[in-house]
DNA sequence: GTCTATAATGAGATAGAC
DNA sequence: GTCTATCTCATTATAGAC
């Protein structure tokens, strides 16, 4: 029996430093060469375990995606069970919706920070069909019922002012979640949109706040 | 005199063709081939016209971004002209920043459409410092004067509550401008980001009414 | 300024031994 | 499953004629 040189196997490291790679250069800046390297296996080695680098760029976005899109699905369904109980507000949806991301990004290591990164940028490369249709199989059904749950909330109001919010929420998320270094240049240094400590409450009360007057009938 | 094929020189026509090819398909995704194939001309003609790469994309850039730059200072320098006549609201400080883009968007043509996404895309980018300096360099200035703005409004609230403001309502305009197709999903179909009547004015009051929930003391 | 031709490198993918 | 070796093609960049 070999002593293995690596806690892990094979298709993981590979899975992980395709992550990596992916999230930091994008899918054209990521050769499947560096991801080898990184990973310390053989390029063959990679065709061999994930077919061409569409198949491979597919296996990495659905190892999380699943997890995700499963876990804002609960925390969704948690609220309506409360709902017969107590009236559900913006703020409830928001935080159900923005929690487990973000929580994932704080507490989920590396590899989720990597994951977070490709699905922010995949909000951007809309262009490239391939690019985002393993984000899209995978978030629209839950996404939808989102919508449907913000549109419930305001019953009254215009729903493309309801549709403009929610895109405002979204592509915030995406950036801020993106690491970006805008919030160091907002902050001329003051802060790091590493740091994340208070964000979510932030963003709750702020974007509470705008749903409520654009919603206004 | 021979009768030229084209209406515009051939940096014109490369500048043109690798804004739109660099906006569609990132850095790494747009070849040099496909840009000078596009422009009509020889791949070597580009190198002649533009040197490597780097510099051809970093000048694609510096052409719009001097006169966006310059355009929201005159508004923001506008703006503080009236303040002696009457008090500036937080509503006209966000006119002053987004009407100039939102204008060049729906208005200034494909050419103008195609560097936005390129602008919204480098807010995405950051790990690559190449390629978001051009834009740093030309946006910082007038971005840290806005950022003053902004916290003169509020001198009574905490500064990490404006910075984190101001990065939502940046982070949300990157986003919308880049044409995603995020509009799309989330209104299942019943309109399109590049639909942006009225994205103007909903954004003001929906940014307005989160500054101000957010920056109370 | 524009062309042809080509260099030099890196890309993704595969064949075949072990 | 893993390796070596190689194929084929596309990439950026440059040399040199006109």
């Amino acid at each position: 029996m070999a002593t293995p040189r690596h806690t892990q196997s094979s298709p993981d490291r590979i899975l992980d430093a395709a992550e990596q790679l992916f999230s930091r250069r994008g899918f054209y800046g990521a050769s499947l060469r560096d991801i080898a390297r990184q990973a310390s296996v053989q390029m063959s080695l990679v065709n061999y375990h994930f077919g061409p680098k569409e198949d491979l760029f597919r296996q990495v976005v659905r190892r999380r995606a699943d997890e995700h899109a499963s876990a804002i699905a609960v925390s969704l369904q948690t609220l309506l069970d409360e709902q017969q109980r107590r009236p559900v507000t913006i703020e409830d949806v928001i935080l159900a919706l923005l929690t487990p991301i973000i929580d994932r990004y704080i507490h989920g290591g590396e590899g989720w920070r990597d994951y977070i990164q490709l699905l922010s940028r995949a909000s951007h490369q809309h262009q490239d069909a391939n690019f985002i249709a393993p984000f899209v199989e995978t978030y629209q059904p839950i996404m939808d019922r989102y919508t449907n749950e913000f549109l419930l909330l305001f019953p009254d109001a215009d729903k493309a002012d309801v549709f403009w919010s929610i895109v405002f929420l979204e592509a915030a998320l995406a950036n801020i979640l993106l690491q970006s270094t805008l919030a160091e240049r907002v902050s001329q240094g003051a802060f790091t949109a590493t740091d994340l400590s208070g964000v979510l409450e932030r963003m709750v009360r702020f974007f509470s706040a705008g749903f409520r007057e654009l919603a206004r009938p």
